[in-house]
DNA sequence: GCACCTACCTAACGTTTGTTAGGTTCGCGG
DNA sequence: CCGCGAACCTAACAAACGTTAGGTAGGTGC
């Protein structure tokens, strides 16, 4: 049922879904939503939340895994893949915080928010790491080039076409790279 | 009137956006509108067109303003600043593709469709220019990273920021044209 | 066998939505 | 002064929405 919501929140966006929509894709009514959720919002701060636990999931893991890595460069391409896969291969949670979020009703938004937050800072503390000679000034920005190169994929990336998701992070993580590493030589000679 | 429902759709997306809210903003009823537009629909189909028009004319403008330009990163560079002039400088029409587009009905986002394709080529035809060693396969994808990076910036970027229009431009312009350029000296090199 | 709980349904509620038919006001041309 | 059309209003329409009250089937524990 969380699935079923998910999906319809990307493909229509928050106010579009319907609650008997959701109730027929999975075989119930709309009232007997009512019976698991307390109301529409309820239930799709449950569908946010789990976006976010699949993102910092997999961000924890890679953590993880590349503790012991040498190459900063590595380590970074492994976040990046961590971030594509939470979007095209754990069902739409994390997919609806890209296409959906800005479609839900402030309200719901706030309570979401923290959750996001915290997701960014530990992004910011691995950008830090991986590229210790950045201005702390322009990390925030630099972030948010990178997350928007990696969420936009959304509108264009396709699983089943000739590039692959590996392929896929490391193009966007050398071209993030190489990218920040000339805006510090423009800043660095003027 | 199409200023106010352009606004509207940003901040809220296509369904959630009313036609007695527009009405009451500009101080009519409701009814009213429809001695104007045939639909919702088809009033919010003159939003989205106009969006489009924005950014060709800014596009158009550049193109004559930078013809015998010799710098082709300062080319590029101008119509970066002509895009995000388009989403920042000139109403919330342009805004609107970014924001709310993807809300709309499918009927309605076909019919503009075509409009942004054209956008679109004309991009790659720029980017073909000044980027001649670039694969031509890499091409769109090129063009959807910079568009990436453009577009999401309307969820970050403050115009009364410390930084620029004119400045963000160069760092967006910067980063993407050594990105690629990396991108290429890694495939020639294996 | 009785009580109870979970999961669902039916049927309606009040509200809001896009839309429409018919009427009013106002300014301009002849 | 008359007629006409543009711009707007009023009042309602059917449809669809989130939500709720009350009821039913089936399984579980005692």
């Amino acid at each position: 049922m969380l699935d079923a919501a998910a999906e319809r929140l990307v493909a229509q966006g928050y106010t579009a879904t319907t609650l008997r929509e959701i109730a027929a894709d999975i075989g119930i009514k709309a009232g007997s939503i009512y019976h698991h959720f307390e109301s529409k919002e309820d239930l799709f701060i449950e569908v946010f939340s789990r976006g976010i636990e699949v993102m910092v999931d997999a961000f924890g893991d890679v953590e993880i895994a590349t503790n012991g890595c040498d190459s900063e460069s590595d380590r970074l391409e492994a976040h990046v893949r961590a971030h594509l896969g939470a979007l095209f291969e754990h069902g739409s949670f994390t997919a609806a915080h890209v296409t959906a979020f800005f479609t839900a009703p402030e309200e719901l938004r706030s309570a979401i928010v923290p959750l996001r937050d915290d997701y960014e800072h530990r992004w910011n503390a691995l950008l830090a790491d991986v590229l210790p000679e950045l201005d702390s000034a322009r990390l925030p920005i630099a972030r948010l080039f990178l997350f928007g190169a990696m969420n936009t994929t959304i509108e264009w990336f396709d699983l089943s076409g000739d590039l692959s998701l590996d392929g896929l992070a490391n193009l966007i993580t050398v071209q993030f790279l190489e990218g920040v590493h000339a805006l510090n030589l423009q800043r660095s000679t003027p």
